[in-house]
DNA sequence: CGGGTTTGACCCGCGC
DNA sequence: GCGCGGGTCAAACCCG
């Protein structure tokens, strides 16, 4: 575990028609999402600074309504427009993207799916609370990550809970939770059996806490997505210019909502705070921008 | 000893 | 109704 840069290329959803993709309403704002899923907290700089093997990852996002069959959300998706195919539902998934990817370049995308169909059919309803369900939609965040190593360092401590065997697949899943109490999120990581350099990271819910500050000194936000990590070809934005996730996640969900394409206008000037993240001067991460909402 | 991992059992929803 | 598979629990175990 040490060589590899990570190379990132966001692109955009994959499988789904962007006009029908979100019902903005299941998800959280985007950084929110990340927050969630550790990706902005610096915890995905972490991985990609940090986690020596991690050459290239995969995102997606996923707002999960668990009401939702899969048959609905993954059903219908036949590859959107020309994009590479990724079945969001990680059941079947595995095959499938495994498919689609392996052989090519990984790209990352940012893959929503409503709700990954997934888990979401199950989810909590351990026989002791019954009572209280946590149907509402959890929100969820997942990436494909070539790594060697299962487990990225994102900044969050996580306890692992449990451990399953995939089918058809030599590589079981494994359960991470979030260690900080009363934060709820979670965590599944899962290798791709065709192609075992690939991991599947998916986070469900949203951290109540900051990163606990530590684990790396400290990593500036700006690090986040670095140069190196990031190489796509979409709409610029300024470089050097600031910008929230949040506008850029609600442009999206806009934009998928029926509302018309956003622009990178949009994008700067909406605002719904949060934290504000410093585009590195080099433009690498106004790419990523565009691509991952545009669609 | 506290915190994390392992692992078999259990729960539950879904499809047949 | 039943079996399957995914997700979670929790006791046992490990480790610093």
């Amino acid at each position: 575990m040490t060589n590899s840069k990570t190379t990132t290329t966001l692109d955009s959803l994959p499988n789904y028609n962007s006009s029908q993709v979100f019902d903005s309403s299941s998800y959280m704002n985007f950084t929110e999402c990340l927050q969630g899923s550790n990706l902005v907290n610096n915890s995905l700089a972490t991985a990609f600074d940090l986690s020596p093997s991690l050459s290239e990852v995969f995102s997606s996002v996923e707002g999960s309504h668990q009401s939702r069959s899969s048959a609905d959300q993954v059903g219908d998706s036949g590859g959107g427009r020309g994009r590479e195919t990724l079945v969001s539902t990680q059941n079947s998934s595995e095959a499938a993207w495994a498919e689609e990817y392996s052989g090519k370049s990984i790209k990352t995308s940012l893959l929503q799916a409503e709700d990954g169909g997934e888990s979401s059919k199950k989810v909590n309803n351990k026989g002791k609370k019954k009572g209280e369900k946590k149907d509402l939609k959890v929100p969820r965040f997942s990436f494909i990550t070539k790594s060697e190593v299962d487990h990225l360092e994102d900044g969050y401590r996580w306890r692992k809970y449990g451990q399953k065997a995939v089918n058809n697949s030599p590589y079981p899943r494994s359960y991470y939770r979030c260690t900080t109490q009363k934060c709820t999120v979670k965590k599944r990581v899962e290798r791709s059996f065709q192609d075992p350099s690939i991991v599947i990271t998916t986070y469900e819910g949203q951290h109540t806490h900051p990163v606990p500050t530590s684990l790396r000194g400290n990593l500036a936000p700006a690090r986040l997505f670095t140069p190196s990590v990031l190489t796509t070809n979409s709409i610029p934005l300024a470089a050097g210019s600031s910008f929230s996730y949040d506008s850029l996640f609600m442009s999206h969900m806009n934009s998928k909502s029926g509302a018309a394409s956003i622009n990178s206008q949009n994008i700067i000037s909406n605002t719904f705070h949060q934290q504000q993240y410093q585009l590195p001067d080099n433009g690498i991460l106004q790419d990523i921008v565009p691509s991952m909402f545009l669609n």
